[in-house]
DNA sequence: CTATTCTATGCAACCGGTTGCATGTCAAGC
DNA sequence: GCTTGACATGCAACCGGTTGCATAGAATAG
């Protein structure tokens, strides 16, 4: 009366073994060390699996090596445009290295962060938390159990890698100053998000390093709709440039502007984070640019670095941004900024 | 002189069965049928696995068992925006049933496709193909060897949940119809996607029925990118309005037509399938819904349906779409139709 | 008070591979 | 021609759990 549902007719080594008339070590071996062999056996063997159907069991192989040869990447939210490009870059070099990929969302939510690596514990090499919301205690705790990668989020003598959005921040800040802004907003993201803090200090550093006043808005979420409905919080501070937390947050803003008869960018200039729309909004958004992908390789490498050697040293792997100017900065409405154009 | 570099300091059964003073069977017990032992012995079990720190190992029961309480999904794209969801749905219901999920990217080719599922085999219950590229020879050979479930692929006999944009589809053309236009051209994806064949078959039936011209022009990757490219292709069938393969492609159609200073919708019509963007281009597609979300819900429950009753039933899962008409079609230029404007 | 049924636990085999060691074989060395 | 060693393969233990069966002790029945 036992249902065995999942127990499908798949060929084990014993019976390549039983087919091929040598052991089981022998078919083992045929697979993992040929040279071991005499190459006739290893084509007999490596025959006989092929007429029966034999793929080595991944399960099996690695509760008797102790490698599993999976990595596991938890994010906050598939969907947001900034990771896809990131789990994409991961899932191509694992599986590059022979290596099955876990994936994780965790909706924002800690709790579920956490709740996700315990879960995956016990049959991955390693993880990877990008863009983690968790606090650091429980980052560290993490990553005293198992190797553990992190991607924007600084924790020390945790290997991880950063994207450094400072330096495209403050180009893009110096950018809106040299256009005669002579106050801007930043739009804030995820309180915990690592990135939100490092954009937010870097505007407000280049801003008073440059004499601009700079508010920030919050806005919870790093989605469109948030981004639309926070223009005119946006407006009402007087500023007539923001730097957003992320593409998404800025084309909300954008529509959220249009919505109040504001035109990008005559009368107020945007700029995003993460370049992950490209050129396709309209006009076509100026953003710090964001290699997300290499973030991703990279991080990949670390993990596969620890793995080896188990001297776990402290990686800081840091990338560059840069500010990519498209159509949505302009001079300053009214102001004398702005080398050109100079109303008569 | 080996590296042990994953064999963390993780108690196995035996240390706790010692530390107890009980046998290994007795701790399993413990865990799986607590029921089946004294509530006296189970207490000190769980304390001495407590104190030691004791997670049971994931690998060694999925090996003893046979039932690994993983999921794969193979996606040909994970960074096509109409993926994103289904992927979001279906790591959330997976992990609602306590599953872990493997995520499988096959940048659109087949042979990488077909790799993944072999490499997945052993370490899961089921695979999710969406989107498959592979002829239908090979998923048949994939699905008599472990419960597989397919999303926008119709193979008799194996479940499959379908997004069917048919109706959305004949819809779109009506509409079209309806607005005056009088030659129709369809923008094709992947030749080797279901979808797309669906999509063209139902653009060619619905304007024959309606007695519209109707022309395709071929598009090899849905991206915005190549929708752009095709633009002059598309003028230069003399037709009035287009429906794309997906809102991707759509999006770049309008940027290529903006390229050529055609304005959408005054001078040509423009209709995607998906309905991935929302509202969020310039002005805001008119498009065939679909809910991918819901795709990946029902790939999940019709999969641990099949791992429940190995009774496999042919099931054929289908969603409904329909038009989602914004602001990219309007009347048939020059033309006397739409009921509306009709110049003096 | 003995025979019988439960109940709680231990024993040992098994899942599907890997791997250290033993063994058998054949060729080269003296 | 016999020893020595290299090479190819088999044997059996092990990875960390699970589970059918056996058994001992307690509880129940007669």
């Amino acid at each position: 009366m036992k249902i065995e549902p999942e127990r499908k007719a798949t060929p084990t080594i014993s019976q390549v073994a039983a087919a091929a008339g040598v052991d089981r070590s022998t078919v083992s071996r045929a697979f993992t060390r040929p040279a071991m062999l005499s190459s006739e056996t290893v084509q007999r063997v490596l025959a006989a699996a092929e007429r029966l159907g034999y793929v080595p069991n991944h399960t099996a192989r690695a509760l008797s090596t102790g490698h599993y040869r999976n990595v596991a990447l938890i994010v906050p939210d598939v969907a947001n445009p900034f990771f896809p490009p990131l789990i994409s870059a991961v899932q191509r070099e694992t599986d590059r290295l022979d290596f099955c990929l876990f994936l994780g969302n965790t909706d924002e939510d800690p709790r579920q962060e956490d709740r996700l690596v315990d879960r995956f514990a016990g049959q991955v090499a390693g993880v990877i938390l990008a863009s983690s919301r968790l606090p650091e205690a429980q980052i560290r705790a993490h990553a005293a159990r198992r190797p553990l990668v992190l991607v924007n989020r600084d924790v020390s003598g945790i290997p991880r890698v950063l994207i450094d959005s400072g330096a495209g921040v403050e180009e893009a800040v110096a950018h809106l100053a040299e256009l005669g802004h002579r106050g801007i907003v930043y739009i804030s993201g995820p309180a915990s998000s690592w990135s939100n803090r490092q954009r937010r200090n870097a505007v407000r550093k280049a801003a008073e390093k440059l004499g601009l006043a700079h508010f920030t808005v919050p806005c919870p979420m790093p989605s469109y709709q948030a981004g639309r409905a926070v223009a005119p919080q946006v407006l009402r501070t007087g500023a007539t440039a923001a730097i957003a937390f992320d593409d998404v947050t800025a084309h909300g803003l954008m529509a959220g502007l249009a919505d109040g008869g504001v035109a990008v960018p005559r009368d107020f200039s945007v700029i995003g984070c993460d370049d992950v729309l490209g050129a396709v909004t309209q006009p076509a958004l100026t953003t710090v640019s964001n290699w997300s992908e290499e973030a991703g390789r990279a991080a990949v490498s670390l993990l596969f670095d620890m793995l080896q050697s188990s001297a776990i040293r402290d990686v800081r792997y840091v990338l560059e941004t840069h500010l990519v100017v498209r159509e949505t900065t302009g001079p300053a409405p009214g102001a004398a900024g702005g080398r050109s154009k100079r109303p008569g």
